[in-house]
RNA sequence: GGGACCGUGGGGUAGCUUGGUAUCCUUGCGGCCUUGGGUGCCGUUGACCUCGGUUCAAAUCCGAGCGGUCCCA
């Protein structure tokens, strides 16, 4: 209603959060609701920022050891079906083709949920020595998981794009190792080009990805005190590659059985990017996934007009020779605060504004978008100034979202003092845990908060001497938090 | 899994109680104007979620479906 405000975010972060994702994911051209409920259409400026994170974590998995490939989107029923737990974890969800035209299929097909099932049988066709070990596919790629949850651009969706790692290793060692390195790069994602802070753990024995022997994950905190997983790793030991043979012969010319892993991580890590930088004034982005990465407002009079856009254009152009995503944003018609709000809801991390004052003196005024704040730089060097900038803007970025993380690991020792503690707080309550699924449930009824990790370390000593639900001996310490 | 609210041009809305010509803002497009935080003026395109029912007549009433948001589990 109230005119101006309509072109950008309408929504308080704080009191409505879930409205000002909404709102923020189509203001900021992110994405649109398809038509079919469940779904969502990526658009270009979505997309982009998924491309980028993709070129990063891709760029590491290649130099350690990790090759691309495709598989089809479609599992013959027969093949999902020989692993028994992945077909009892995932057969409500589901969807099948079951005709070709017009035609009944023979054999129905699975639209892929997750890959395992195709992709094991074909690592034990390539695999026959010990020389072919370890071996490393992976695939980016969409699956679909026919949950009838309500839609969250980005955090849930029927279908979602991800990339999946798929590896046979020789022995137990090397592919837990090969799980950690996994692990570890996720992290580094989200710490070094997402700039957030997150907690690595182990998801306890019920929650485990189906057939696995151990699942990791790492757990970001959004800013409304839920946890969201945003990454999995899984030393999945011997039961796939015993469902569909993945075997070798070792040096001593005996037949073993490989030891396997997987690791996904999906577009729900742009999810909780945007949930936790982002704010009233729209989308807010590092500076490695941004683009334009700096904006260039010019801003003229009838005389100066000349003269600013010159200027701006020659400081663009240096920027661009340097690699910095830059765009100089010349549109008539628009005055300078109309431009400044649009890429604020954009999520440019650097504007750069440049006017009569700036061209006299030879300078340019920098302003960070997390905050608004505005410097005055000199011309000369510019663009170590902007990549100066752009570093501190990160900086900021990693702070304001370390800060979310910080004190919101608490601690207790009853079931009361979790239920109070995490619907006072949200966060991470951890406690004592004697491990049983049982103990969980209580809380779940209550707040629908669940164990989201336990400590990697299974030999780790409980925080706790009792578990603080059944007040059995503790086995681990337990982890609870609300979910997205 | 349960409950609540909602669905009108691209976005935001009025109208619905009491059935009859669909309101205003914004965006888009064309033109004029021209810039230090969402300029102003003129013109213009564009909508009642779907299906069924009631009725002479449905955005409005009834039913079902689809979709969205929130709360609880």
């Amino acid at each position: 209603m109230s005119g101006e405000q309509e072109l950008g975010i309408t929504e308080s972060k704080e009191h409505a959060t879930g409205e000002w994702y909404a709102e923020l994911v189509q203001k900021a051209k992110l994405a649109d609701y398809a038509p079919m409920g469940g779904f969502i259409v990526t658009r270009p400026r979505g997309y982009a920022i998924w491309e980028r994170l993709q070129n990063h974590l891709d760029g590491w998995f290649k130099e350690t050891g990790v090759q691309n490939a495709y598989f089809p989107m479609f599992i013959p029923e027969s093949y999902l079906e020989k692993e028994k737990d992945i077909v009892e974890g995932f057969d409500p969800e589901v969807a099948w083709v079951t005709k070709g035209g017009y035609d009944e299929l023979e054999e129905q097909l699975a639209v892929r949920p997750t890959s395992e099932s195709i992709i094991t049988p074909f690592l034990a066709q390539w695999t026959r020595s010990h020389r072919d070990l370890p071996i490393r596919v992976n695939q980016w790629c969409s699956v679909v998981r026919w949950e009838a949850t309500e839609t969250k651009p980005f955090f849930r969706t029927k279908e979602f794009l991800w990339q999946e790692g798929h590896t046979a290793h020789h022995d137990a060692e090397d592919a837990w190792a090969e799980m950690a390195t996994r692990l570890d790069q996720y992290e580094r994602l989200y710490e070094d080009v997402l700039a957030m802070p997150v907690l690595s753990g182990r998801k306890p024995e019920h929650d485990k990805f189906p057939g696995a022997h151990t699942t990791m994950s790492v757990e970001a905190l959004m800013p409304d005190g839920k946890s969201v997983q945003g990454g999995t790793s899984h030393y999945l030991g011997t039961s796939f590659a015993e469902a569909y043979d993945v075997t070798y012969i070792d040096e001593d010319e005996e037949e073993r059985t490989a030891h396997t892993t997987s690791w996904g991580l999906s577009w729900r890590a742009l999810g909780a990017l945007f949930m936790t930088h982002s704010d009233d004034q729209g989308l807010v982005l590092p500076p490695a996934l941004a683009d334009p990465q700096v904006a260039i407002v010019p801003i003229w009079d009838d005389e100066s007009k000349d003269d600013v856009l010159e200027y701006a254009e020659d400081v663009a152009e240096d920027l661009e020779d340097a690699g910095v995503r830059v765009e100089l944003d010349d549109r008539e018609h628009r005055n300078p605060g109309f431009k400044y709000n649009e890429w604020e809801l954009y999520g440019v991390p650097l504007r750069i504004e440049i006017g009569s004052y700036e061209v006299e003196d030879d300078e340019v005024t920098l302003v960070h978008r997390p905050d608004g704040k505005e410097v005055t730089e000199e011309r000369d060097g510019v663009i170590e100034t902007v990549e100066e900038h752009l570093d501190t803007v990160f900086a900021k970025l990693y702070a304001s979202a370390e800060e979310t993380l910080e004190g919101e690991i608490r601690e207790a020792e009853s079931r009361e003092e979790i239920l109070g503690t995490i619907g006072q707080h949200g966060g991470y309550v951890k406690c004592g845990w004697c491990g049983d699924e049982d103990c969980e449930e209580p809380i779940k009824d209550a707040i629908a908060a669940e164990i989201v990790m336990v400590p990697k370390d299974r030999d780790e000593e409980p925080i706790h001497d009792e578990c603080a639900i059944c007040g059995d001996d503790a086995e681990e310490t337990a982890y609870f938090a609300k979910t997205y």
